[in-house]
DNA sequence: ACCTGAACACCGTTCAAGT
DNA sequence: ACCTGAACACCGTTCAAGT
């Protein structure tokens, strides 16, 4: 009842810069990329295309914006949980990067398109403080900083856009079901190869079948930890030779 | 002389898949992926739009092929070349992709696009297979195969994207003089920061500036090597905890 | 078998006009 | 200041018609 009330109050809560996001995200959850359309949002909303240029500005305004918010959201650390050692922070941070694709597969292209812009974007800006401060937390000598830590963002945002494969809105609750199917059919897509052109592929398919996506991600992010501990020192920038 | 016969002999050599995926290169080169427009095409190939369709079928399947036929150009090792060691081979292939993309800028978001795929397309088949050739050949464990293989993939392909930063059809022999200016832009922006939200940008700003490319990608594709070459033997797959 | 190109449905964006 | 929505230029794709 209170419903009907507040329905029929307003015919619709006045726009907003931050009401069009959130149904442009909606928009993009539910059909991905192409489901955006200034048409399709405008419906939804009920207003005119011009209301959403002079909020937000054109379409790929619309979607640096949707990108900025939703990563913003990913990044932020929830502050109730204990700091933990710099390992383990950043592992929550990469995880909510991984998680933050699975649940809007559209992120995936996205994030890339940001990330071959300028580096000073939030995007960009933003992954790399968040990691790079635990590299420094971590102990890692400063001249290897820049390295280190382009290293493992790059690994991170890698893996993460590989791993957003499970189709729109993966279920976030539910166990891997449907990545359980979609884990059998690559599995056997690979056995099936021409033994001649890919031998690795089909040594590698019951592997691939049984990993889990999350473990894997986190292996690697130790992978990458083990090989920054054992960097050497910086020594100016020779012995890079050949 | 020759030139002129063979031009008037016909008014236009017959059209081909290949040629359509040549002339989509060029265009895709030039203008990005917005510069790959059916119109364009048809017009450079002076032909209707129809033929486009006939010989490879929608725009996204031409982009698909564009992608397929500059990667695996990408990744075929010139046969002249010394075999070398496993590290060796690895360095190439990912130069190889590195180079790629700096030379085709639009490769980084198809990339990406491929990339959360189905794992039995062409591209994704092409570049595991080669580096987990490699991996094998370096004497990793059976049971790591798998592991180590994505882990140095993912790395090379985020790496990679986020490499694509110099613009379309960046110089190959000419030395990077516009990307020098690039990494200025960038060094200053991060300078100029807020201190309290980007310390660690801050700090980094200055080896963000005098870092090289490739010798930076080639340092993180050690670092997971060493990271590789320190994995843990596989023990069943237990011992994930928390 | 291979190609033409008009026609169609659908885009993003603008802007005079309203309130 | 904020919004409307018709109009415009431009898409990808189809398909009857040609050769």
């Amino acid at each position: 009842m209170a419903m009907r009330a507040r329905q029929s109050q307003r015919r619709r809560q006045t726009l907003s810069r931050e009401s069009i996001i959130e149904a442009a995200v909606e928009l993009l959850d539910a059909a991905g990329e192409s489901g955006l359309t200034v048409r399709a949002l405008t419906e939804r909303l009920a207003t005119g295309s011009g209301a959403i240029y002079w909020h937000v500005g054109t379409r790929g305004e619309l979607l640096d914006a949707a990108t900025d918010t939703v990563i913003a959201a990913a990044l932020a650390t929830d502050p109730a949980q204990a700091p933990d050692t710099p390992q383990d922070e950043i592992r929550v941070v990469a995880l909510g990067l991984f998680d933050a694709i699975a649940e809007h597969q559209w992120l995936a292209t996205q994030l890339a398109i940001q990330l071959t812009r300028t580096p000073w974007e939030p995007v960009t800006l933003g992954i790399f403080e968040s990691i790079g401060r635990q590299i420094r937390a971590l102990g890692v000598p400063r001249g290897n900083w820049f390295t280190a830590t382009s290293a493992l963002v790059q690994y991170i945002l890698g893996a993460t856009i590989q791993n957003a494969q499970i189709g729109p809105n993966a279920p976030l609750v539910a166990p891997d079901v449907d990545r359980a199917e979609f884990l059998d059919a690559a599995s056997i897509a690979w056995q099936e190869l021409d033994p001649d052109k890919y031998p690795f592929m089909r040594a590698i398919a019951d592997q691939m079948r049984q990993h889990n996506d999350r473990e894997q991600f986190l292996a690697g992010i130790d992978l990458v930890l083990t090989g920054i501990t054992n960097l050497h020192p910086p020594t100016g920038q020779a012995h890079i030779a050949e």
